[in-house]
DNA sequence: CGGATAGCTGCAACTGCGTTGCATGTGCTT
DNA sequence: AAGCACATGCAACGCAGTTGCAGCTATCCG
C-alpha cells in the first residue's frame, strides 16, 4: 500500500474540513440530490461533496477516512455510493486491485473521460483533457460511455518511496 | 449472470476440444513459455492456448470450465495466470463486477488496445481496431500501456434475453 | 542411469471488499 | 402533528483472490 497516497489524502481532507468549506457548496450538493427526487440526507450531501472536491477517484475506504467526524456505517456508505451511481451523480470504476473507485459526475455530464491508473499504488487520476474520438461500434452493440485509460506509474511511485 | 455467455463459451470450448485442435499449436505455446526460461508444464500450455483461442477476455471461472478434462486446482490456476501476466504472455483486467479477466498478449505485443465492456453481463471483447492517439502525460508519470474502453451493452444483452 | 534440487501442484485456511436481511430511526408530505 | 416511505445501523453472509505448507516432478548434474 502506498503511504504517500494516505498522506496526500489527509492533506486533501484538511481542505475539506467542515469548519473551512462554505455552506453554499453544501447547499449546491443538496440541490443536485433533491433534483433527482430523493432525500437530501447529511450522508449523501457529505459524500457527494467529498467526491466533488477529490482530485482523483476515491475508494470506499478513502471516503470512510475522509468523513472523519461524521462517521457512517460501512454498509450505509456503500448504499449511499450505490445510490449516487444509480442516480447518475457519480461514476464507479474498479482499480487494478479490483476495488471500486468513485468519482463525481461532471455537471455538464460528459460521457467521455480520460483516466490515469497507477499500476503500483492503484490510484486513479481524472485527466480533463483528451476526449477520445468517436469510434465505430460492432453490430448490435450500444455504446454508453467512452473511456481512455492510461496505465503506468504515478509520479510518487516512480520516485521510489512507495 | 448472463446465461448466454455460458452457452457461447461452451460452444467455443467445443472448438478447443483436445481431440480436435492441432498439436502444432500446443508446441507453439510451449515454445513461448520456454522462451521465458520457465518450465512448460501442461497446465501452462493448456491455459495459454485457451487464452489464445478465446474471442474475449476470460475469467478464472471461464477458464476452469474450459479446461474440462484437465482439471486444475483453483489455486494452481490462479498461480498459472499470475505467472502468465508476470512474464508478459497475458494481460489482466478487472471487469464491471470486479473480477479479473485474462487475455493473451499479442505476439507483436502492442501496448495499445481497445476493449468493449458490457456493463450488463460483464464480458469484455477485444477490438483489434482503433489504436488511440499518443497522449501527453502529466509530470513525472511514466506510461506503460494505453487502453480505450468502450462501455455499453453487448448485442445479446441489448436483445433482452439475459 | 540415478539422485539432488528448484520450482510446480494441491489442500486448507484465511483475507478483504462488497452484499443481503431485518429491525430501527428519520426526512418529507398533508 | 401524524404517518409513511425511505434511510440507517447491525450482523451475518458470499465470493474472488491469497497465503502457508507439504508433496510431487521436471530438469540438471555427477
Amino acid at each position: 500500500m502506498c503511504l504517500w497516497a494516505v498522506l496526500k489524502f489527509a492533506a486533501m481532507m484538511t481542505v475539506l474540513n467542515p469548519s473551512v468549506d462554505s455552506p453554499a457548496e453544501a447547499e449546491a450538493a443538496a440541490l443536485l440530490i433533491r433534483r433527482t427526487g430523493a432525500r437530501a440526507t447529511p450522508a449523501r450531501v457529505r459524500v457527494l461533496r467529498l467526491l466533488h472536491a477529490a482530485p482523483a477517484a476515491l475508494t470506499h475506504h478513502d471516503i470512510e477516512q475522509g468523513l472523519g467526524d461524521l462517521a457512517l456505517d460501512r454498509v450505509t456508505l456503500y448504499r449511499v455510493l450505490d445510490w449516487l451511481v444509480e442516480s447518475g451523480l457519480a461514476h464507479r470504476n474498479t482499480d487494478a486491485q479490483r476495488v471500486f473507485r468513485f468519482s463525481a459526475a461532471a455537471i455538464g455530464e460528459h460521457a467521455a473521460h480520460t483516466h490515469f491508473r497507477c499500476e503500483d499504488c492503484g490510484r486513479v487520476f481524472c485527466l480533463e483533457a483528451a476526449p477520445p474520438e468517436p469510434p465505430r461500434l460492432p453490430d448490435g452493440f450500444s455504446l454508453s460511455r467512452i473511456e481512455l485509460d492510461l496505465r503506468g506509474r504515478c509520479a510518487r511511485c516512480t520516485g521510489g518511496n512507495r
